[in-house]
DNA sequence: TTTTGAGTTGTTCGA
DNA sequence: GTCGAACAACTCAAA
């Protein structure tokens, strides 16, 4: 006899229909679903963008579970004892979730995975969030990839399975367990007059994300490869922020882009667009087997590097306001819209690593309160790449200059003119929009002057080139 | 085991 | 103004 017995589905960030091993193989069960997402530490903890954001993601998957005819559980608490709440109210069988690869989460997971199997619990986890799982991709000898290009290799050679279907219906429960209320959570509390900013740039949702991928493939990737580049153009995919949220599913990006360089041979933007999303693919398994990534110098050797501390100077960079205008764009950017184009990040980065000589930890930490795409996987190889601390880091030499970066990449200043308003006669939307978004303790004004340079760019380079040397010697 | 080729994203300077 | 070299060596991955 077959088991009718409910299954929890317990959603973290795999908040989607299609491209789901766990909730297909749920589906296939035929077995009653209940559908639950809990606030844990892991959530009431993210910076206030990303906790606005994650809010967002929850209902836009709770409503579209009920189109279906199904609900998303919402509780509040530690995850272990309201999932065995959960169980001992639905009478469910056991617990099924899709992977999740930060240290924590996975300590996380595996003492409940013990204790649910302790109780006579099933206790099941399917892989979802990343192309191939971490420990999927080996090196010749049995390791793993610690430089990208072979990465990317292997992982090609070994290929992406197919995307999974969205299941046609979900088995619901005689009796629905008691649901919090989303609204009660306050996710979006922190962000004080920044949300609403924050919600005109965001593309919420499964839908959305779809839509997105859609529309990218449809147009802008054509010329993705030489246009990423110019933040001023819009030729990039804005998935980010749904994929960090599991609104899509990696691998039916990937096979996508495929079907589309399929369709046209020799097509160099399907081709690149895959490359990043292999990049997410890399920061995902260099955190699995070097979880140390995220919070310590990669490279020991980098221990005794005299990064500073939190300081002014960095007070000002995280405001938007070191008078180095494209850092200073970059910055407002992400702070108005919770993103920022990933040449800007590289540039925010390299000045306050190198011209400020700021801790990477620093900036990584800003990021995390003001990124709707935070992903901690990506930030901190990204991070620790521009410092020279990560795996595959950039020789210590190479030291952006903003301002020639601008020259290149912003040629007309339209992205710079785009988010600072100062000096602009007619400051656009997103120039504004920046001082109506931060704090009034910051005391900032679009009339006042633009700031004077924090640093002289020349020494700025000079004196972290030193230091790098020095710390050769 | 040893060898070999390669390695995301830059800047500056001098010919 | 354009172009190539120098800026360092080292680690990684595969042959």
């Amino acid at each position: 006899m077959n088991d009718t017995r409910p299954l929890i589905l317990w959603f973290r960030r795999d908040l989607r229909l299609d491209d789901h091993p766990m909730l297909h193989a749920a589906a296939q069960t035929g077995r009653p679903l209940v559908p639950v997402f809990i606030a844990d530490d892991a959530v009431l903890t993210l910076g206030a963008a990303a906790r606005w954001r994650m809010g967002e993601a929850v209902g836009s998957f709770a409503e579209r579970l009920r189109q279906q005819g199904s609900r998303l559980i919402l509780r509040r608490g530690a995850a272990l004892p309201v999932l065995m709440a959960l169980a001992s109210q639905t009478g469910a069988a056991g617990v099924w979730w899709s992977r999740l690869y930060d240290p924590a989460s996975r300590s996380r997971d595996a003492e409940i995975k013990e204790t649910l199997r302790s109780q006579g619990l099933e206790a099941r986890s399917f892989h979802g969030h990343t192309l191939a799982e971490p420990w999927e991709v080996e090196t010749g000898q049995g390791g793993y990839f610690k430089v990208y290009t072979p990465f990317w290799k292997a992982l090609g050679a070994r290929g992406v399975p197919a995307p999974l279907p969205a299941p046609a219906r979900l088995a619901v429960p005689e009796d629905w367990p008691g649901s919090e209320d989303l609204a009660d959570w306050r996710l979006g509390a922190a962000m004080n007059r920044g949300a609403p900013v924050l919600a005109r740039h965001a593309r919420i949702g499964e839908a959305a994300a779809l839509a997105r991928l859609d529309g990218f493939l449809a147009g802008p990737v054509e010329t993705y490869r030489a246009d990423r580049d110019f933040p001023a153009k819009s030729t990039v995919s804005g998935l980010s922020e749904n994929l960090t949220h599991g609104e899509i599913g990696p691998r039916r990006i990937w096979h996508a882009a495929l079907a589309l360089a399929a369709a046209n041979p020799g097509h160099p933007g399907a081709e690149h667009f895959r490359k990043e999303l292999v990049w997410r693919d890399f920061a995902h398994h260099l955190m699995f087997h070097t979880p140390h990534i995220l919070t310590e110098n990669w490279r020991p050797e980098w221990t005794s590097f005299p990064w500073q501390g939190d300081s002014p100077a960095a007070e000002r960079w995280r405001r938007g306001m070191t008078g180095e205008p494209f850092v200073d764009a970059g910055l407002r950017q992400m702070y108005v819209t919770g993103t920022m184009h990933n040449r800007l990040r590289m540039i925010v980065a390299s000045y306050l690593t190198k011209h400020l000589m700021t801790h990477w930890k620093v900036g990584l930490d800003w990021f995390a309160d003001c990124l709707i795409d935070w992903d901690p996987a990506a930030n901190a190889m990204g991070w620790q790449w521009v410092a020279g601390s990560g795996p595959d880091a950039a020789p210590y030499f190479r030291v952006f200059n903003p301002a020639s970066q601008a020259e290149k990449f912003d040629e007309t200043g339209s992205y710079r003119r785009k988010f600072i308003a100062e000096g602009n006669p007619r400051p656009g939307a997103e120039a504004l929009a920046f001082f109506d978004a931060v704090p009034r303790a910051w005391g900032l004004s679009p009339r006042q002057a633009y700031p004077a340079p924090l640093v002289d760019l020349a020494s700025g380079r000079e004196r972290a080139l030193a230091a790098y040397a020095q710390r050769k010697a």
